[in-house]
DNA sequence: AGCTACCGGGG
DNA sequence: GTGTACGGTAGCT
């Protein structure tokens, strides 16, 4: 009996036959392999004549067997005939044959990731099997905790003096590996602090190495997916070196050149960046996703302060001490952030029964999806099939009616009262049983606010169901956690919450199996029933609402107190089915709601509140790009602040003023108004001709090389005609050069015009004000 | 208005 | 690998 923690899956085929190859980690810390020759590939085809199955057959490709099962299609009774065949890659073919008999279900759903869901097996947690050489006779899931072994690191390239672009012809000069127990950093000149080898080709040996002896489960960087690892793979590639450092001693396989990812048979590569940028990102104060910013807000300390771009300078003069401690400190930060997130990223693979490495990279759809999978199969309920192509358009074309969102009136308010419904989708559709199945049922009668629709009453819905035990479990778990703190149990309510949040969007989502847009009409119409009755009440009681959106509400407290806020709470709360609620989320000191661009009516989801800690958190506006001058962001930020913090208007209208008037003057250094770009592809092929484009098309009559990837820098300058006819190289732009109309009107105005409606100036007698100033104010 | 291309992170 | 992916904006056409 072997018994360990499955951390990968893998299959090969050999003699003919289908191979499970198991990954993972015995209690003793013992790295374990092991392979299952007994498992078999299989779809199922809903037929009236399911003899013809068993003759389907193509070159090696051939039906094993046919068996009649009782199964559940979209919760109601069918007769589907399960064909096992011999080879994975069969199905594919087979099924194609199979759809000339009938309809074909479960024919995608990859051979590793069947074989977890028919064994009820998870990864990361413990495992049960009985072994004869390495080879599974049965195997069954237990219960343990998994420690987890991982290794961060990150690589430092070449880049030359004066070109920050990346560009795989630069060699890797340095890698860093960190554990706790575990610090090393490797390069090929001499440095302090590390192990020096005589080339970049002994370096990447001795990685492949290095990683071969810690022999880590979990391989972790920051944003590796995107950068590290292809960039390894281009320069082994390159140097005729295996980066043989799967447990099969295979390469990394790298994917997609959108949406890239890079897998290592056996060893779990975690992405850290890709996980919290798309899992914790909602949920975090940060614009930016860096290393430095998100290590800031979760550790509480950043990178080290090293001048990135002078690695070339200090590579080429040999004084690399400097940059050994800081690709260090990196992999450090990369691992604390690893095990900031463990609980989260260990509760999300559990939940959703996906090896790390694929739970790592789950979109919510796909979160939804893959339990719904699992739960379905303990059900009998058959998975119904994805869309095709044409299906895919008509369900685009579908579009729902949104959440209700209050016109806000602009303006800057003082203490404002933020409620909103507590999962408000979720315990919507739990309340009123919302489910595939369950619409329009024939045994019910009723209708559903807005639309002439019912849902069954008698028969709880599959997905309805199942939302009531996510969320009856996590009502336990948060009852269990405010008990005593643990974080394991606050990740694992997260995760739950990220999941159940997650159904509504999933239901909508065209590629989804159990897509409904009954259900989402019936969820956003409720939902809107449900914000206008808070909205109404709160009115009735003598409140002043300034905004709601979809869940919530927003009221300006004027004389009223934070007593009486709370006291609205349970007037609603009492006529509320279960399990809604309104919860009341906090009360803010001061917010900003702006017009719209064309009218002065109040803009729907731009705003922003200062919270007690005088922080702001602004929604709707823009965010960071490096492809937007600095100037903008920062006026808007600065004058977000000065408006809501100091109030005062004067303060505001000068820092805008200021602004122009430098502008015009050109006097913000070029720093401030570079436009920076990525060339994505050969100048040449271009179909359209962007600024970014004539830019780089100067770079090469320079004598650069210009490629895919090049960054290009650039300025605006003054004339006349197409903006790609005005732009001039960054490094050749004199700051007298730049047209400083041209960013006041597409960049400074834009993100600041409707904070100063707000404050009635308008963006005209601002602009013109410094022009001439007897035309003040009109 | 519709289409094409780029952003994110990394050095 | 029994495969498929985002969501938003600026500027050109």
């Amino acid at each position: 009996m072997t018994t360990f923690f499955l951390i990968d899956t893998h299959y090969t085929i050999e003699a003919g036959k289908a191979i499970i190859h198991l990954y993972g980690r015995d209690e003793k810390e013992k790295p374990i392999t092991l392979k299952d020759e007994n498992f078999q590939p299989y779809f199922y085809v809903l037929t009236k004549d399911p003899k013809a199955l068993e003759k389907l057959k193509e070159e090696d490709y051939h039906v094993v067997k046919v068996e009649k099962e009782k199964k559940l299609l979209l919760e109601k009774p069918v007769t589907a005939y399960k064909v096992t065949v011999n080879l994975p890659t069969a199905v594919p073919v087979l099924r194609e044959l199979a759809k000339e008999v009938g309809d074909t279900l479960e024919d995608d759903v990859l051979f590793t990731r069947r074989y977890l869901i028919d064994k009820g097996l998870t990864p990361l947690e413990l495992v049960q099997a009985e072994v004869e050489n390495d080879t599974i006779k049965s195997i069954k899931p237990a219960q343990g905790e998994y420690k987890p072994k991982a290794l961060a690191f990150d690589i430092e390239t070449y880049t030359p003096p004066g070109r920050m672009e990346i560009d795989y012809d630069n060699p890797i000069i340095m890698i860093a590996l960190y554990a706790p127990d575990y610090k090393k950093v490797v390069t090929w000149k001499k440095a302090k602090g590390a192990e020096v080898l005589d080339s970049e080709k002994s370096m990447l040996e001795r990685f492949v190495t290095l990683i071969k002896e810690y022999d880590p489960d979990i391989l972790t960087g920051y944003n590796s997916d995107g950068f590290d690892l292809p960039y390894l793979l281009a320069r082994c590639k390159k140097l005729k070196v295996e980066l043989a450092i799967g447990k099969d001693n295979s390469s990394p396989i790298a994917k997609g050149r959108t949406r890239q990812e890079a897998r290592i048979i056996g060893i779990a590569h975690v992405d850290l960046y890709k996980f919290i940028r798309r899992v914790l990102g909602r949920t975090m104060k940060t614009q930016s996703f860096s290393l430095d910013a998100v290590s800031k807000e979760l550790l509480g300390k950043g990178k080290k302060d090293v001048d990135i771009a002078s690695i070339g300078t200090a590579w080429n003069a040999g004084k690399i001490d400097k940059f050994v401690e800081y690709n260090l400190h990196d992999t450090k930060l990369t691992y604390d952030l690893m095990h900031k997130v463990w609980p989260s990223l260990l509760e999300m693979t559990k939940i959703v029964g996906l090896p790390l490495f694929d739970a790592s990279r789950l979109s919510f759809s796909q979160f939804v999806e893959w339990y719904l999978m699992k739960k379905a199969f303990s059900m009998n309920e058959l998975f119904p099939a994805k869309p095709g192509y044409k299906e895919q358009t008509r369900r685009m074309g579908q579009r729902a009616q949104g959440g209700y969102v209050f016109e806000p009136e602009p303006g800057v308010y003082d203490n404002i009262a933020v409620y909103d419904y507590r999962s408000l989708y979720p315990s919507i559709i739990v309340s009123h049983n919302i489910s595939p199945g369950t619409v329009n049922c024939a045994c019910c009668k009723g209708k559903i606010p807005e639309h002439d629709m019912h849902f069954c009453k008698k028969k709880q819905g599959f997905i309805s169901g199942t939302i009531k035990e996510l969320l009856d479990y996590r009502t336990n778990i948060k009852k269990e956690s405010q008990k005593k703190k643990d974080v394991v149990l606050e990740a694992r309510s997260y995760a739950l919450k990220v999941l159940l949040n997650s159904f509504y969007g999933y239901l909508g989502f065209a590629m989804a199996r159990w897509y409904s847009a009954q259900c989402v009409e019936a969820i956003t119409a409720y939902a809107r029933h449900y914000v206008k009755d808070v909205i109404a009440k709160a009115e009735q009681q003598g409140f002043t609402v300034r905004y709601g959106d979809t869940d919530s509400c927003m009221i300006e407290l004027g004389k009223k107190t934070t007593k009486d806020a709370k006291k609205f709470l349970d007037l609603v709360n009492k006529d509320l089915p279960d399990p809604m609620e309104l919860e009341l989320e906090d009360v803010f000191p001061a917010g900003i709601w702006v017009a719209t661009k064309s009218s002065t009516t109040g803009a729907k989801k731009r705003y922003a509140l200062l919270d007690k800690e005088g922080n702001l958190t602004i929604k709707g506006f823009e965010s960071v790009r490096r492809n937007a001058a600095v100037i903008a962001r920062k006026v808007q930020q600065e004058l977000l602040m000065i408006v809501l913090k100091d109030r005062n208007e004067k303060k505001a209208v000068k820092l805008v003023k200021d602004t122009v008037e430098k502008l015009r003057k050109n006097k913000l250094p070029v720093e401030e108004v570079v436009i920076k770009t990525q060339i994505q592809k050969n100048l040449d092929k271009y179909e359209s001709i962007g600024p970014h484009v004539a830019a780089g098309k100067l770079m090469e009559k320079k004598g650069m090389t210009v490629k895919k990837g090049t960054l290009v820098a650039y300025i605006v300058k003054k004339g006349e005609g197409k903006i790609r006819d005005r732009v001039e190289l960054a490094e050749d732009a004199k700051q007298s050069q730049y047209d400083g109309e041209y960013y006041i009107s597409h960049s400074v105005i834009p993100a600041v015009e409707n904070i100063l409606h707000v404050l009635g100036v308008s963006p005209e007698s601002i602009t013109e004000a410094t022009q001439q100033t007897s035309l003040k104010g009109f």
